[in-house]
DNA sequence: TGTACATCAGTGAACGCGCGTTCACTGATGTAC
DNA sequence: TGTACATCAGTGAACGCGCGTTCACTGATGTAC
């Protein structure tokens, strides 16, 4: 049974490691800094992870799911236009700089690991997924060089890592958001 | 003056370090990796670098400078088909996992750390120039949402770091050069 | 609701290892004749 | 070309700091009556 207070200890442990390894990035991070972020010792740390790598990943894990699960209810909801959906997912998945900066992080370590890229390949899968259904269910004259559906949702995920690496370098999120909703429409507007 | 030992000392530990890096990542790699991979002990470091962080920018600068002069030459040759071009440039950006994995730890850094952002952005305008350079005496039909030059030249840029992702991620370079192609074709082809 | 007790979560001092950094040294390299 | 010497590049042992990890402890939390 896991205790309120063990519950909350955690929660703001992986808080607090949010903001540290956006600020910081993997490897530079002291399991010290992101206790005192929290507001707790060392010892709170060594209560609830094993690691630096297991925070990191239950991290992770945490806001991918978070994400994808904004995304996707973004994209199924029927009501508003295509162009008005994308522009939700655009803001769910351009808005949170930090977290830009972990899935980075994340991506590196999972090139350089096959054995954790598993939960990283999951998310992307959910992703894009939610983006099929959303194509399929939406009457669009796709590109020739983009014959199907599959296709041109790598496209859009292609696109989309694509302006995140400049929202990286620029912070500039509103850019990006037109920028992200431009390129699609070169993408899949014949 | 610099002795032609120094000179190849500094190469060795230059050369290892792509190694090093590429496979552990930035912040996992000790000095004494470096100097192990290239046959040096410690003081051979400390004698041509004051820290690892500058020798890993000497190395991005280096690398950087030879991709972007091969990419250049590949695109500024008036000789093969824009096709042929783009197969040739796409085949030196995309066919050395090592030096993607070092390009995105170093973009990581930059997005964090906007004082050495410079160096990157550099880099990026050299190629974006490149392409403009090659985009301005193609004949192309460039789709509505891409209207001019600059603009296209972005999308070729995005298109690039979205397939990068994806090579980090499933290391299949070829199946990477293919749908970059793909989606240039998307993106520029009306 | 109040009290007494048991358990558990987080404290923080202490330990010690790994690794960055230094430096007296040696033998490799370059130069003068 | 050969020799003698000076300088310089890289060696590797030694030092010590930073930080991960442990653990005896305390006071916070939950439970039984």
């Amino acid at each position: 049974m896991v205790t309120r207070r063990r519950a909350e200890t955690r929660g703001r442990l992986l808080d607090a490691a949010l903001r540290v390894f956006a600020a910081k990035g993997w490897g530079q991070v002291r399991i010290e800094e992101i206790c005192d972020a929290a507001g707790y010792t060392r010892g709170a740390f060594y209560s609830n992870f094993d690691s630096l790598d297991e925070l990191f990943f239950a991290l992770y894990d945490e806001r991918a799911d978070l994400i994808a699960t904004q995304v996707t209810a973004a994209l199924a909801d029927p009501d508003p236009s295509f162009h008005h959906a994308v522009e939700r997912a655009a803001s769910t998945l351009l808005l949170d700089r930090d977290w830009l900066l972990i899935k980075t992080d994340f991506l590196l370590h999972a090139a350089r690991h096959p054995d954790v890229a598993g939960r990283l390949a999951e998310h992307r899968a959910r992703l894009r997924e939610a983006i099929e259904q959303r194509l399929a269910s939406t009457p669009l004259a796709l590109p020739a060089a983009l014959p199907d559906v599959p296709a041109a949702a790598r496209a859009v995920i292609a696109a989309y890592d694509g302006v995140t690496v400049q929202l990286l370098l620029d912070a500039d999120a509103h850019a990006a958001r037109t920028w992200l909703t431009q390129l699609l429409n070169a993408l899949l507007v014949r």
